[in-house]
DNA sequence: TGTCTATATTGACGTTCATCGATATGCTCG
DNA sequence: CGAGCATATCGATGAACGTCAATATAGACA
């Protein structure tokens, strides 16, 4: 469900180094991308959302996991649970009652490669 | 001159590989800081401008140069420069009446150590 | 000193965003 | 089926943001 509308790879033409990044001049809609990509990083909540993703033992997390280490509403956590899945920058898998999440490692190395 | 309040480093207690970044749980401090360095590029001007800066032959491009190829007024582009400045991104030479702007490389090394 | 030019600041406006309470959806299990 | 729990969606609210026109500041030069 939902849009999505962010998916779109920031790769494009640039040299090999910095594929996506800011090694040469950007037309505005790559600029508009990139800068999509890491609107959905630029927040509090949701670098610690990555970090307590990151760094479980089992490189996934149960939703209900959340909302206490960051103090946040469950809707509110649920909301940015939602504008990472849309960014591509995390997968959801429903099991049950409960969602898991996971890193997806090359929308990750993506944003990395931005400012190399 | 204004309150250049970004200008944290990002660094901390990290591991070796990502010293600043989401490689573990992130207290909300730290979350904050590298959010706030994070949001100073999520926007499709600002990215333009440090590729404009970056792409350049001298390593150094003048304020006068950044208007016409972003299709923004002086006061927008003013503004954004002072966003980059006081994030620490990007360095102001005042030469004359000109001002001239340049890459601060440890900044932007800070930005792409964030997702390693 | 006065005029011109480059840049910064101010003030305003519309948009986007983070957050929450209330509610809806959907799965589980008795 | 019905109760209970986990998660998502809705609607509202206050704050932050991007942008511009108007104005201020400040250096260059005659």
């Amino acid at each position: 469900m939902g849009k999505s509308a962010t998916q779109i790879p920031v790769v494009a033409t640039g040299p090999q180094c910095c594929p996506a990044g800011i090694a040469e001049p950007m037309e505005r809609d790559q600029a508009t991308a990139v800068a999509h990509l890491l609107k959905a990083v630029a927040d509090p909540s949701r670098l610690q959302l990555l970090a307590l993703i990151r760094a479980s033992d089992a490189g996934e997390i149960c939703a209900c996991d959340f909302t206490e280490p960051l103090g946040l509403s469950q809707p509110t956590v649920s909301h940015h649970l939602k504008v990472l899945t849309d960014a591509g920058l995390i997968r959801r898998e429903q099991r049950g009652t409960w969602a898991w999440f996971s890193i997806e490692p090359d929308r990750l190395n993506e944003l990395a490669a931005i400012f190399c």
